[in-house]
DNA sequence: AATGAATGAGACTTCATTCAT
DNA sequence: CATGAATGAAGTCTCATTCAT
């Protein structure tokens, strides 16, 4: 499956330090990478489909591995942001600040990003299966900055009464599953991902979360 | 990672058609597929970690992918019942059956399942991402029965006003997003899937499907 | 070049451990690397010449380097012997021991060695000055016990007033020099190697090594 | 190994006609070419250790094997000299010349010969063995002039009745052997050349070569 | 049935060389 | 003239699969 426009003007962004023809080897392994895993791929079809040199290949991105590396970065780099939502930051802090809003805004922001990077999300995942070190890489993202961010954030909702008093863990494993699900869905078959699909999935996350 | 005992017993059960040897093939290609993926495992290394030699793969399992059918096809088969639990069976028709016992029992079930098969699991979820022949199967399993068993009791369940008239489509999502992320925090994030762990994750799946 | 038969007769003794297959492979790459150098040389080339599948060089050799090791050990153990020749052990402690018959038995004995494993010289030649992993090798072989067992019985010779006073190293030089400068023509620039050039040589080394 | 200030002014004069970009590939072949040998080397590394960009190799020496030709050239031609020592030419035909005195400056200059061109004498050793243009260089630098020279000088000595009554290649070979180990010795096995060894060399071929 | 040696296509990668800039 | 990106042939090595024993 090719690359929609959208993706492609995204993706134009996310690899601005390389060189057009480097662009067309990231854009045909995206491709071909979201489509049979990086293990079933061979560096020659991607140069074949990027209309380049294999060469090129090893030339910019050392070797086969390096390419998808160079690949998934950013989007690793951006799943578990370190700062939320300027709205959130900036009324999370105030009386007014309803679980709703903030679920809402969380989950609506994930799925946008999830859903911009659809073909790298679809390699993250499978090498997140396959790979111990990009399982560490995940980890090690999750835990550095977002973490803290976030219990941060839901240790004031809690204290506000507006939010379930579970683990941490449990809380975030629920708003994660819930966006993980719609976007697996919408990536893997062919679920819509409009919104009303999506306010159910945010409205059911609400109130799960909401004490009873 | 071996297989813990469990899974061997498990899975003693699933592969009952096949002589010792053959078991001992299977044994070995489930830990390596699950560890590092269907296309990065050589049959030279089951055959090894099986302790047989390597033609005996082919004169059973015909190939590489036969093998992987063999150990993917009694999970797939069993995934998506047709038939749910009899304790649900037999109460969901009577008018006290409630939305809380009705997700209880499903989640509870679904759990046990993945738990006992964790390593296939991870396999058949690996190649979900990376198979479009694997990915039609798991949508065929789906759609087959388990779709109208499932949306005939949940029509009772809304029927009697204890669910949330969603789509059917996000019903279920709910369901089984919830499920996944439990299990897949447990497989490959090291995430406990004790007593607390599960209750927390049926009690939001009962809280999102309840109507407000 | 092929080999000789003679050396084909030689090389069966050394690698009496390898199936005929894997001889076939030995006796090609011996030729190949002898001719061109070990890093000029493909595998394909060798597997040609062998007439067998490229793939059998790896599944027996490892790899290419594995496949040089294999042809270059066996010589490289017997280079520098840790015992001498049984007739000079049995009269070198014996007051009519002359250095003429010492160094004759002793050259000889070297000459058969290096001519009966011509090719196999060349090869360890050649990687002795390019490959740093091998000169440490010879170092070793050599250091390890040849050193003791030549320096005590040249230190026989000296004290007996039949050989000259010099270092160990500048005696074992000069013995080494013309035993390799001879074989180095025999087997680079074609010249003899008559039993009148040798005892021209072994003669220069008896009138080298005696005292004025 | 990077090479001496020694070598360095030295090959200053060899490589006089080539721009100081030129020189530096040169200077940077040379190092990588004595060190792992010239299959072993790519045109990236010697471009890169020289701080130029690869295309530069090919625009003054066309191809790799240019490089190598320019390199080892200079030293080829001098290897073996059309003419002796203005010393020896001076004082061969008068009666009084010894073999001592001959040998004597004969030796130390090739040995200062050698050791001022030691990388490149490593480069050339090297091809010599692994190829047959540069052996049939070799012989024919060698047959071309220095024959006849050294010939017509030792017959001089062997009429005078100072030289050993052998034929010029057991002559020769002698010579050289005893000059290649001791050059050999130091390039390869840090052996030392220092006054004391060189004389128990010389003095060596002298007594090697004369008659008894 | 079982073995594992053998095969050869094809994978990843290197590298001498060219050529547009 | 200088650069180094680009090329693609060729190299090393892997691996699913076959088949003689």
């Amino acid at each position: 499956m090719a690359n929609s426009t959208d993706d492609m003007l995204h993706q134009a962004q996310l690899f601005n330090d390389f060189t057009a023809k480097q662009k067309l080897i990231i854009i045909a392994a995206i491709d071909v990478f979201a489509e049979k895993g990086y293990a079933a791929t061979s560096t020659k079809e991607i140069a074949a489909r990027a209309g380049v040199a294999e060469g090129n290949i090893y030339s910019r991105f050392t070797n086969k591995r390096g390419l998808l590396n160079a690949i998934i970065t950013p989007v690793l780099d951006q799943m578990f942001p370190a700062e939320l939502d300027d709205f959130i930051k900036s009324r999370l802090n105030q009386d007014y600040m309803s679980l709703e809003t903030f679920l809402t805004v969380l989950i609506q922001d994930r799925i946008t990003f999830l859903q911009s990077n659809a073909q790298i999300i679809k390699i993250v995942l499978s090498e997140l299966l396959n790979d111990t070190q990009v399982r560490k890489r995940v980890i090690n993202n999750f835990t550095a900055q977002y973490w803290q961010t976030m219990t941060h954030d839901l240790t004031v909702l809690k204290q506000r009464g507006v939010l379930v008093d579970w683990p941490f863990e449990d809380i975030l494993r629920a708003i994660w599953s819930t966006t993980s699900g719609l976007i697996l869905g919408f990536l893997y078959f062919n679920q819509p991902l409009d919104a009303e699909t999506v306010n159910h999935s945010i409205s059911a996350t609400i109130k799960a979360l909401s004490p009873k």
